[in-house]
RNA sequence: GUCUCGGUAGCUCAGCUGGAUAGAGCAACUGCCUUCUAAGCAGUAGGCCAUUGGUUCGAAUCCAAUCCGGGACACCA
């Protein structure tokens, strides 16, 4: 039981005892003391004073006695600060605590809850390579998995594969008109990237293409155009030409967009490109056999990617497999009455009654939408592992697409319902707004992976002059340590609910709030443990002096880690583990450092008291394997010298 | 228009299940390498916690309204 689980309980027994008043020790407000009093922990009364019928520092001090007298192996002393019971532990409870896990390899892990969960993130389109926005995903559910497994989850994690549909023949199309035969091989381009320029190249014909078309349109000649589209852009034009949509700007930038768009989709190599998705899902062969041919590519680029990111997947999915399920779903709803039929035939769920909108699921022509699909994949996936939930780690713009997506799955009854859980993140934008493919804004996952570990390379070789202890077959994956975790740091450290601003220059930085700030805590640790070596009798070795300030400190935090793992669950949120790691290692850094008149007063090989010394080694060795595990749980590894 | 998320130091973010004088990092300025690794440490300066009202012994935190910003509301995925 942790610590502030025992002055709970211990508090609710002393109110009890005192006061003869039932209370939950969940309601028991404690916080950690604030460095300018003493004591560790600290109760807050006021509550309290309902039913003591006296004053706060009264009721403090006659909480504070009962403690003192009934739990002595808990709490040693105590001071008053107006409604405020500052206690002191009894320093054996920290001693003997350190002596129990200092060198626990798996601090933190909890036994398997028997209860197991599906995380689904990555799932990128394979008509580009991946980008920034992507590396948030991948972290986080990376990340997640791990904070899952750790807290006693049986984590299944997935990776659903946009694998099929109109980008990915965009890709092939152009490919096919430009590449004159260009492979991965023949060009030495990695095959996502190159698949990727291929999808830029169709891009850039397109707007060729629609220039002439938008040109027209403008002039009011709609010679592209037929029934109701002509319908439409007489009035989008005729709207562009009224003085109040001329005045606003976001006005005429809409209006713009969708005759924009409009005229896109009547290019020839759109066309071209919605002829090619029909034969894909009619099967013709050629089609096919080109798809899979560059899905290859594509996927070799990606398996270099994510195998350099350390990131994997227990499953893959792919949407080939599953874009035509889910329509058995919809026929049963029908069946049940809960879904009903249009006259031309489409299938919708009315979800006014529950705030939201009427939804498609089956088109006129019984086509399927992407919501049809999700219904039938989460089936699949139900079918596949029984897991009590399955978190989808999706950006937030799709917030209201999981909203929808669970209520249909309830009012369908499936088992899966209850158990989803859309893990939304915020957008990762540049200082000056959001990454636009068109704009040539998109920040590439391979280049910035590159950049941040030359960036390590460089400051490590300005660090490593001196001391020049590490072989250079260690170095090139120094390098990669260090420039991921920065990146990984960086990406993970704010809450994932919360859009991030990600500027380039703060995000090579390796000093401050960074990961390499925590990696080097971690091998200054190791680097002491090194020139001590194994140090007899440290195991049963439980310190009975007095601890210094910052010796406590360090225990205190450390005792905190299994609370904040499940804290980070809760929330959802690996930021949570960050903040944590960062404040260790800041703790650890001081203790390090603390000077009194010139002498480093925490020293640990110079330190003549040998009870002292066990006392820090132990301390240092507990640190470090914390430092090691929360970074783990990040998906961050931690050098043995840096 | 409706729904939804956000607004905390110059910048990027913690703190939000109500608790003590609101914290980090960066940037600025002072010190500290004869040291177990200076990727570090110690310090100075920087705030009407968007605004207004409410609940409370107590509000950055909860409630309401307003202002500003993001996102969503497709027979796209």
């Amino acid at each position: 039981m942790s610590v502030v689980q025992s002055i709970r309980t211990a508090a609710a027994a002393a109110i009890k005892s005192l006061y003869n008043q039932d209370i939950a020790a969940a309601d028991i407000s404690i916080n950690v003391t604030k460095p300018e009093f003493q004591g560790e922990y600290t109760i807050v009364v006021f509550p309290f004073t309902k039913f003591s019928r006296q004053k706060p520092d009264e009721t403090a001090q006659n909480i504070g006695t009962w403690l003192t007298a009934n739990h002595p192996e808990l709490i040693a002393g105590f001071n008053v600060v107006k409604g405020f019971l500052n206690l002191d532990i009894y320093p054996g409870y920290w001693t003997a605590f350190l002596q129990q896990n200092y060198n626990d390899k798996n601090i933190g892990i909890q036994p398997s809850n028997g209860k197991k969960v599906m995380v689904e993130y990555s799932s990128p389109n394979t008509n580009k390579p991946l980008h920034l926005g992507h590396l948030r995903n991948n972290f986080l559910g990376y990340s997640i998995a791990e904070i899952l497994k750790a807290n006693g989850y049986d984590v299944v994690k997935v990776n659903l594969v946009n694998d099929r549909g109109i980008h990915i023949c965009k890709s092939m199309l152009a490919w096919q008109l430009f590449a004159h035969g260009d492979t991965p091989e023949t060009t030495g381009i990695k095959g996502d990237h190159l698949v990727g320029d291929y999808y830029v190249k169709f891009e850039s014909v397109v707007k060729e293409q629609a220039e002439p078309i938008i040109d027209r349109v403008l002039e009011n000649d709609f010679q592209d155009f037929e029934g109701a589209d002509v319908e439409k852009l007489t009035k989008l034009v005729t709207a562009l030409h009224k003085p109040e949509v001329k005045a606003d700007k976001d006005k005429t930038d809409k209006i713009m967009g969708d005759i924009k768009e409009m005229s896109r989709n009547k290019t020839e190599i759109m066309q071209q490109a919605k002829i090619m998705l029909q034969q894909w899902e009619a099967g013709n062969p050629e089609v096919r056999h080109l798809w899979a041919t560059m899905n290859g590519w594509v996927y070799e680029g990606f398996e270099k990617t994510y195998k350099r990111l350390g990131i994997d997947f227990d499953k893959m999915y792919y949407e080939s497999d599953t874009y035509l399920l889910g329509k058995d779903l919809v026929n049963d709803g029908l069946e049940k009455g809960v879904l009903f039929k249009k006259e031309d035939n489409s299938v919708w769920i009315d979800l006014t009654a529950d705030g939201l909108d009427e939804k498609l699921l089956l088109r006129g022509d019984g086509t399927s939408v992407y919501m049809t699909q999700d219904l039938g994949t989460a089936r699949l996936k139900y079918d596949d592992y029984h897991m009590e939930q399955s978190i989808y780690v999706v950006a937030d713009e799709q917030n209201y697409h999981f909203k929808v997506l669970q209520l249909i799955l309830q009012k369908l009854g499936e088992p899966s319902a209850p158990g989803i859980f859309h893990l939304s993140y915020g957008m990762v934008e540049l200082p000056h707004g959001r990454m636009k493919s068109r704009e040539g804004t998109v920040v590439d996952a391979d280049d910035m992976i590159e950049e941040m570990v030359n960036t390590a390379k460089e400051a490590t070789q300005v660090a490593l002059e001196k001391h020049t202890d590490i072989m250079e077959a260690e170095l090139q994956e120094l390098y990669e340590t260090i420039g991921l975790g920065a990146m990984k740091f960086f990406l993970l450290r704010v809450d994932p609910k919360k859009r991030m601003i990600f500027n380039p220059e703060e995000s090579i930085e390796l000093r401050g709030f960074t990961g390499p700030f925590i990696q080097y805590a971690h091998a200054r640790i190791k680097s002491i443990l090194r020139e001590t070596g194994p140090v007899e009798g440290l195991e049963n070795f439980q310190y009975k002096g007095d601890l210094l300030p910052l010796e406590k400190e360090l225990i205190v935090l450390n005792e905190q880690f299994p609370g904040i793992l499940a804290e980070a669950h809760r929330e959802m949120s690996p930021a949570v583990i960050a903040n944590y790691a960062f404040l260790l290692a800041q703790t650890l850094n001081s203790f390090y450092a603390e000077k009194v008149e010139g002498v480093y007063i925490y020293s640990i090989l110079r330190e003549q008291n040998e009870d002292k010394k066990k006392l820090r080694l132990q301390l240092i060795t507990l640190t470090a394997n914390t430092i090691r595990q929360c970074m783990k749980l990040l998906g961050i590894n931690v050098p043995e010298r840096m």
